[in-house]
DNA sequence: GTAATTTATGAAAACATTTGCAAAACTATT
DNA sequence: AATAGTTTTGCAAATGTTTTCATAAATTAC
């Protein structure tokens, strides 16, 4: 494509090859309509001589965007941000924007410490996971009135528009569906709810609803654990060992639901026979399960893609359209949860 | 932090409320140890004062680095994607850079076009996934002359130092294992090996190495299916239900072979005594089955942190060791296929 | 207390672009 | 062929930094 561009090619060189001012190099790029078709032609051909390749750093630092997005999440190996992730990244791609990642391992401190690099490299716009967050980061984000959504989790109320699931209307759905089943011996598999605070909405609301009904979770049925198959494949046959068993295991995801049926599986019980089991999620691959998990849908991609979309609409046009959305969580019934 | 900064604030509003000149403002985030004590505190405070945010664009165009690495990967999504990409990104933030990502979706074209984006943001150095790539995708690395590595794939000879494993090897192995069990009766279940070199490595040497063995697998047990745990259930679901079945599938990943196993409980066949399945990868999870997946780790976590340091070496040091590595894939022994 | 060093700071040029304004080159009109 | 109007282009200033070079200030040596 080119002999010797040794000398990283410019702007002025492409000028000066194709007998233009540099001026009229950038209108090629950024105003062709107001080119001749003659000129626009030999600029074109000397672009291609040379393997131009515009600088954006340099079109940045005069006001104009940089065509960035920084995206934040907690962690980009769980299937359910990696699947958001790809959503956005699809949505916004669309649009003219590349993301620039980072995850923060549930850490606030390491949140902010991102925030402030996305905003180095002067990102035009910032989508950050869950509701919850140092108040160091609001301010930065206030500060710099930089355009921001909040996803994975909804609430009306948010500071800046949200977009996802209501976690507490999915914690809620999945216990008063057990609930119908006929549970009343029921034990719970929560993640920790530090710095998460979706994980903290659905486990207060799924044993407040089962409060409601009546059903008391005592203490050694709540069992806590780590975002990991087998950590709770470990807490869970554990469960399953002990003398008295639950009817019903309501797990924090379906992630910590596989681990369980794991181990069922290990510990002899039949599904949903002996015990029935229910997730929070429906990751892919949920509902392939023998039986298919139950579970409540949280719409990961349509949260991605809406994300996207929202906070590039906020980006192209500051009127534009700032409230959130809420992509209901769905209850799916497959056969991990049995009536009795 | 601030009151009245709607003027953004830049280095030479800092220097004015320091009370120095902008080249000692620059100095003080840049060779600090050039300050006086005193002037580098009155620099802090009107930092702070201001809440200025370096403008990493501004400095990009000093030919300084960008501080961001372009990763290209097929797709975010897949368990195996994800997880290399957390390794790296977490191995070059260590180094202070930020990734740009993006996927392609196994389309060299799309390849292509988010090449040139990344080029154009001015990244340091790009990450690519596989060894095989468009003509026009070497050229232009070659004619940026960015740092470049291949992540995923490994071979000795690559054009840019490839980290990854040798997926060959890999297919060989498992075949070997498999054989060594006293297999005759053989399916395949495979990836599509279009734009995929990792799948069509494997799916040869497995094929290669059987055939080696004498085992001979017939047109109709070599099946072909995307990358999806549902479609895999349903190929060998159908596989599985037909009159002759094999003693053995091996399949070209886990998530595959998590679809035939489910399709084995469907079909009511009992893993391993009526039917041995195999994967490649070792995916999160994988472990965790009753009986676990026989399989070959392929080291994800050590494959994208590797990348991620060497390509931040090679962008520190242009003289820095630019050659490969192989991280060798380990056969993974667990219950899911039994000797015969 | 002065001269010779060393250290800390500032001025100005450079980086790769964009853009407002003005000049040049066309077209259309007479 | 001259004029008015329009379209196309170039000049120069601006963007937010870094860096080289020069100078001022502080320190040390005598």
């Amino acid at each position: 494509m080119s002999d010797k561009n040794r000398k990283k090619s410019d702007i002025i060189s492409v000028a000066k090859t194709a007998r233009v001012s540099p001026s009229t190099v950038s209108r090629y790029f950024n105003h062709p309509e107001l080119l001749k078709l003659a000129t626009r032609r030999r600029i074109e051909r000397a672009v291609r001589k040379e393997g131009y390749i515009r600088n954006r750093a340099a079109q940045t630092i005069h006001g104009i965007r940089s065509g960035t997005i920084g995206v934040l999440v907690p962690t980009i190996d769980h299937t359910i941000f990696a699947e958001v992730v790809q959503a956005f990244s699809d949505a916004v791609a669309e649009e003219g924007f590349t993301i620039l990642l980072a995850s923060h391992g549930y850490d606030q401190q390491r949140e902010y410490a991102i925030l402030r690099k996305f905003l180095e490299h002067r990102v035009d716009g910032i989508a950050l996971t869950g509701l919850d967050h140092d108040e160091a980061v609001f301010q930065l984000i206030e500060s710099q009135s930089v355009p921001t959504v909040m996803m994975w989790n909804y609430a009306a109320d948010s500071l800046y528009p949200s977009i996802g699931a209501d976690n507490e209307l999915a914690g809620r759905m999945i216990s008063q569906h057990v609930l119908s089943m006929g549970h009343r011996e029921v034990a719970c598999l929560f993640a920790p709810g530090a710095g998460n605070d979706r994980a903290k909405a659905r486990s207060r609301a799924i044993l407040n609803t089962l409060a409601d009904a009546g059903v008391d979770v005592p203490q050694d049925w709540q069992l806590t654990t780590v975002y990991s198959v087998s950590e709770s494949k470990r807490q869970a046959f554990a469960l399953f060992s002990s003398t008295k068993r639950p009817t019903a295991l309501i797990c924090g995801n379906d992630i910590l639901a596989t681990g369980a049926i794991y181990a069922a599986a290990k510990a002899g019980l039949r599904l949903p026979e002996d015990i029935s089991i229910t997730g929070i999620g429906d990751f892919k691959g949920s509902s392939e399960f023998e039986p298919g998990l139950t579970t409540v849908r949280l719409p990961a991609r349509r949260i991605g893609q809406r994300a996207g979309l929202t906070l590039a609409a906020a980006i192209k046009d500051p009127e534009a359209d700032r409230t959130g959305a809420h992509c209901a969580p769905e209850l799916v019934v497959r056969g991990s949860c049995r009536a009795i």
